[in-house]
DNA sequence: TGTTTACGAGACCGTTCGGTCGCATTCTAT
DNA sequence: ATAGAATGCGACCGAACGGTCTCGTAAACA
């Protein structure tokens, strides 16, 4: 790897916590070259602009919270148990993150009105993050480990929805009792109505 | 009232759609002078600064939130039927609505890093509106008309939680199908699992 | 080791930022 | 009608904004 490829890395990862936590239009050239320790010319060298800069930062910081979500998902081999894994990820993990909460919660919320490519960032961040959700649920049902009848792309809004809204009411309320609440209705909800029911038994389904 | 008065009313009419759309820092004394019809003088007569301008606008936006989604509420007898009626509210928002979406959301987001002001409000508000929801829950209780196992406050924040994380994914997607299958899901459930059984009836019971 | 290319510093650019203030004008209460 | 208070204009302020460009230096390849 040449220098300038590993000074541009380095720049993309001080930016990124910068850009999470204080947002778009909150983050100036001058906070992006204190973060760096670079001067103007050596940021601009690399980036045309602070949008596209902003934009692989929100790469950067999504990966990492992408890669976070599905650590250890692997692991396990039942996909309920998988979904459920991939919820504990998302409310515990704290370490390894980029700071200043969800990248795409941050950022879609700034950019729904205005700049459009990281706006552009955002949807396809959603849209990635739902379609993985989708395929577990789908390869469950494959595998006869998942309710028939549930619909993967509702259940993959339900459990983004849930933890993307309580992440907010967490954060203002800076208290992670809005996100343990979710945490614990979205497991009874997979145990109660979207595990596929053992043999023999049946059951009331909601939706 | 004063002319005054009737001029700072103005400001903060004008501004909210503003500071609601594109964010608190996004929004420029220019923006304000433009949307407003008056010159900096004019404005800071009223204000001491940008900062209490956007709380008070914050604050108009937010009562008009509140009040679109309890609009229809008081008609309606049964207490799970009203719940419903204020999801119902959130969802379709036709009523007078500030642009720019939940204003609570886009504050709670961009301010819960920064601005101590604004992230006062934003905290506030949703308090409130919690607590409100969980009124409505606990005099449901009190009647019989919801379970008596249901804890106000999770329910509360099952509901804003929600909701706001669908608006986030509607928002960014360009299409309401998220909110409207939260207003599904979360109907649903208060049908199955928050509205009291009939007497002599049993069911089983998630959370 | 010599040469060419890649790199980063930092002065500089015009613009816009949030905010102030003196003053003419307009309200308002008498 | 008029005095005094309330109001809004707009020139002005220093700082900060995003962005450009030249030039000395360091890296990379031969």
């Amino acid at each position: 790897m040449t220098k300038g490829e590993r000074t541009r890395q380095e720049i993309v990862r001080n930016a990124a916590p910068l850009f999470n936590t204080k947002g778009y239009e909150g983050t100036s050239l001058s906070d992006l070259m204190t973060a760096t320790g670079l001067q103007k010319g050596g940021i601009y060298r690399h980036f045309a602009s602070k949008e596209e800069l902003a934009a692989e930062a929100f790469d950067y910081a999504w990966a990492k919270a992408v890669s976070g979500r599905l650590d250890g998902v692997g692991d396990v081999s039942n996909s309920v148990d998988r979904i459920k894994r991939m919820i504990a990820n998302f409310v515990e993990r704290r370490s390894g993150l980029v700071e200043g909460g969800c990248p795409l919660l941050n950022t879609a919320i700034e950019a729904d009105d205005g700049n459009a490519l990281l706006r552009g960032r955002a949807r396809k961040a959603l849209r990635t993050w739902s379609e993985r959700i989708a395929e577990l649920v789908k390869e469950g049902k494959r595998k006869q480990e998942i309710d028939a009848r549930t619909d993967p792309r509702k259940l993959s809004q339900l459990i983004i929805g849930s933890l993307e809204g309580a992440l907010m009411i967490s954060r203002i309320d800076a208290n992670d009792g809005a996100l343990e609440d979710a945490r614990n209705f979205l497991n009874e909800y997979l145990e109660e109505n979207v595990r596929a029911a053992k043999r023999g038994s049946s059951r009331k389904r909601v939706s």
